[in-house]
DNA sequence: CATAAATATACTCATTATGAGCATATTTAT
DNA sequence: ATAAATATGCTCATAATGAGTATATTTATG
């Protein structure tokens, strides 16, 4: 089959990002050594480049003639994969730019997904695929404040983000570089926005800090004929304290999602999406604080939900062993017609009678 | 030029969605007729339905062979076509639904449409295109709410859409679409979430009550080969005091970037964007409630944004006709750095140290 | 059984944010 | 000079938030 030419062509595929939060820990399913069934020459083959990650996002190929909207052939293709039964879903994102992977030709087509996360609450895989979960700080770890402010955060990413931005030559980046990482990582007075995790990715890739910055210039270097400058072992040290590295530009997809869910989390009841129909107050926080990556007051977010009317209490109390038993609760529905959003209004303005 | 079959083929296309506020009223650009350049044939061709309207987005398509990633490929076309350089840009969702354009021929390519948010200051308009401003709330005529509850809220939307779901057959349909009411149009103890304007859209589409739906239903009607039923005057009526009709599904994409605009408002300071660089408290406080639809009382706005360091003095007065002339004020950039979020936390929950 | 450890739940209190309004100042039009 | 229009300052009640203290109910362990 002759590879087309066309300047327009594009494949169109999905990717799913689908999470879970099990023990406290908020996983994702990826599939190790592109193991997932369909994908572009690109993805699947020439990958030989020795180091080049073999953990990957699930992807798929969207057929239009099978499916009638993109949701629907994710549903599809990810049940077939491991036999998963999605629950929230949301598009994400649209990934497109060029050299997303960095080894596509010149001229050949566009590898343009369609992200989408959905949020799951049960851990059995099964079907056809390779899935498994994952830790999301496995690949992030910095974003997990849970213990405390990680310890790479200040050996690591802060100086050496804060050297590289100084050494910018024109002046104009310099400074905006500048404003950015203290956007991102709340260098003087700012605080830690738990939101901005692309921001923070992007940064690091661009200091060429993390294992996928490494290898694309590797790539782009032995494309383009040039020997890269020879890595220094640190570099390459720095790169492993800074998490896994994954395939593609498939960390940054994954870095979007967990952003998103992160904002989403504050202004929409999606917490609930990852849990059974009843849990206690412990439970419900827990997962909160596990994708949030922060810890909570507990007495304070007790009030915030009873009160708050999200949830209510079902009269069960749970059985476990330590401890007084808790009781278990129930998400209200009703809270979704009855307040706006929960937690907010305008720009932090609200209306006028 | 033989059409292609593959089941996989797509073409990707951008639309844009350009809003400007002036005169007190959200604008965003159009084009009469498709009178835009590049077109898919389904999109250009046989739309001579009759009363086919001739409202669309600006829409291009996106040759990858020409540009590195779909933004840019954005920037390039609108100025081309309109001249006008863009502020803010954001992706805002990938619209790849079967029947986007119901006269789509089995078989054919799938149009996959990448939309994309920009706000811009300026209203100057120029370039090859024939692109034009309109007002937002022509399209959308229940979501300007600035001038109290608009009429056409309770004496038509309301009851007819209650009318309509207490009629669907099935029981958990007919609750849940109940309930999706209730969220969206704050019927009972709720009240109207300025957010929700794509799930109001959509109620309005699925209720049969506006002009696209009309439309649709003709068309499936004579592809199947089945008259369908003969539409009664007051369903015209209806859909034509529910604003403006536009071609394809571009009034529901036009629906999804007002939500997410008045969703954004709330917690980042994209207003910014469609301000010059200094302005009056006042004018600042005209352009949230064009986008927001609603009425915000001036002292706490003030307060809001002044002591929440959003904005600070520069010191100047604004000349104008009547009344006590106003300062000019700008934006104070170090805000993002500062504070998280420009008004809020997590789930409505804060960190603990 | 008594006690410690673990957990749940109730309440308090200071601080800040929000919604609503009154009061005063500064300008232009008449 | 006065009215109309606008800007700006201030108050006050209420609600939301952050940070605790106190108490209750359970299991594990001597």
């Amino acid at each position: 089959m002759p590879i087309k030419k066309s300047g327009q062509s594009a494949v169109i595929g999905l990717n799913a990002i689908i999470i879970a939060v099990t023990d406290e820990v908020p996983r994702i399913l990826i599939v190790q050594r592109a193991a997932h069934s369909l994908a572009t020459p690109a993805q699947r083959g020439e990958t030989d480049s020795s180091d080049d990650s073999p953990v990957t996002l699930p992807f798929g190929p969207f057929d239009p003639s099978q499916h009638r909207t993109l949701e629907l052939g994710l549903h599809k293709w990810v049940e077939q994969q491991t036999g998963l039964g999605l629950g929230y879903v949301e598009q994400l994102y649209t990934f497109a730019d060029r050299h997303r992977d960095p080894r596509e030709q010149a001229g050949g087509p566009r590898l343009v997904s369609v992200g989408y996360i959905a949020l799951v609450r049960q851990v059995p895989l099964s079907g056809a695929g390779a899935a498994e979960w994952q830790n999301c700080y496995d690949f992030f770890p910095w974003e997990d404040w849970r213990k405390g402010r990680p310890k790479v955060v200040d050996k690591i990413i802060r100086p050496k983000l804060q050297l590289w931005a100084e050494n910018i030559e024109d002046k104009t980046e310099r400074e905006s570089t500048q404003e950015r990482l203290s956007i991102a990582f709340g260098t003087g007075t700012a605080s830690w926005d738990f939101d901005r995790v692309l921001e923070r990715y992007e940064l690091l890739y661009e200091a060429g800090m993390i294992g996928e910055a490494i290898r694309d210039s590797k790539i782009s270097a032995s494309i383009s004929g040039f020997s890269g400058p020879a890595l220094d072992f640190d570099v390459l040290e720095t790169a492993k304290l800074l998490g896994t590295t994954m395939a593609l530009d498939n960390r940054r997809v994954l870095a979007t999602a967990i952003g998103r869910v992160r904002g989403k989390l504050k202004y929409r009841p999606v917490v609930f999406d990852l849990l059974p129909s009843t849990f206690t107050l412990l439970k419900l926080q827990l997962v909160v604080e596990a994708l949030g990556g922060v810890r909570l007051h507990k007495q304070n977010f007790r009030r915030l939900v009873v009160n708050g009317g999200l949830v209510e209490p079902t009269g069960q109390r749970d059985i476990q062993s330590r401890g007084m038993p808790a009781e278990l609760f129930r998400f209200r529905r009703e809270i979704l017609s009855e307040r706006p959003v929960s937690g907010v209004g305008l720009p932090s303005t609200r209306t006028i009678g």
